[in-house]
DNA sequence: AGTGAAAACCATGCAAT
DNA sequence: ATTGCATGGTTTTCACT
């Protein structure tokens, strides 16, 4: 993982259609040794996946909140994970330190979904509260690590 | 925005280095079909990019947190966006209804780097408290609408 | 909007360094 | 680990439907 490999991540992630030919040439380069490269990191699993960022809102996912779950016993474990992620609405799912112990972040196509999704939150094992906190307004969001130098 | 759509979208945000001709055949459409309904949902902005997925570990993010931020004036405006956009480490920024006014998602490569990214949160105009919710463990990140059915 | 084929372009493997 | 080149596959265009 050097400056080399930095500056690859960073082209790919700004556009995955980049050809090896011009990724070389940002990174200095030639298409074979950027292709190498990059194999290896996909190997390694710095580079996890090549996907399609979709916007939310033509999904008709309007509504997005991150809801703090309390539990009435230990849910830092493996069953809490796959009730969690058996409801599609649930995008993200933290264990956390302070006075609640999972957060989730869900979105969903309306209030009334919303409500539906924290119905079905309740009926995971251990839950004993929620608080949703909504979404009005997503100044941004953008990937980990995006854009920032690569700086030896 | 119809079922096809809804199956090309599900196949590229699985692998968007899937070839045109698979895309086709995952759709019930020829090749050409396929790439000219892709280049529609890029021209329509559904597809706001395509990019590859990170690990955060890789880059030696290791520490995810969740910054509740209370304002002492309004901060759904503009001026507060650019000034959190402007700190890297900050993931995604969104206006919340609660007793917060702002939500943010921080990663960073330790604790240190945490309480300096605090440390400069304090310093966005408005910004009168913060409540930071530590991650300890990432039970999954997904996209929105991951693997969800294409029906009708 | 979709098909099938042609043409341009790119990914991928390899010999050499 | 990188280079330059060859080759096969893929993207992209186009006339037709």
């Amino acid at each position: 993982m050097d400056d080399i490999d930095r500056r690859l991540l960073a082209a790919l992630q700004e556009d995955a259609t980049t050809s090896y030919a011009a990724l070389g040439a940002a990174a200095g380069l030639s298409a074979g040794a950027a292709h190498e490269r990059v194999r290896k990191l996909r190997e390694r699993g710095v580079i996890r996946r090549t996907t399609v960022d979709i916007d939310p809102a033509a999904m008709d996912l309007d509504v997005l909140a991150f809801v703090l779950i309390d539990g009435a016993t230990w849910m830092g474990d493996e069953p809490t994970s796959t009730a969690l992620a058996a409801i599609p609405e649930v995008e993200e799912a933290h264990v956390v330190a302070g006075s609640a112990s999972v957060l989730v972040k869900v979105r969903t196509t309306g209030t009334g979904a919303l409500q539906d999704v924290l119905r079905r939150l309740y009926e995971v094992p251990g839950v004993s509260a929620t608080e949703a906190v909504v979404a009005l307004d997503t100044f941004f969001e953008r990937p980990p690590w995006f854009h920032r130098e690569a700086k030896g």
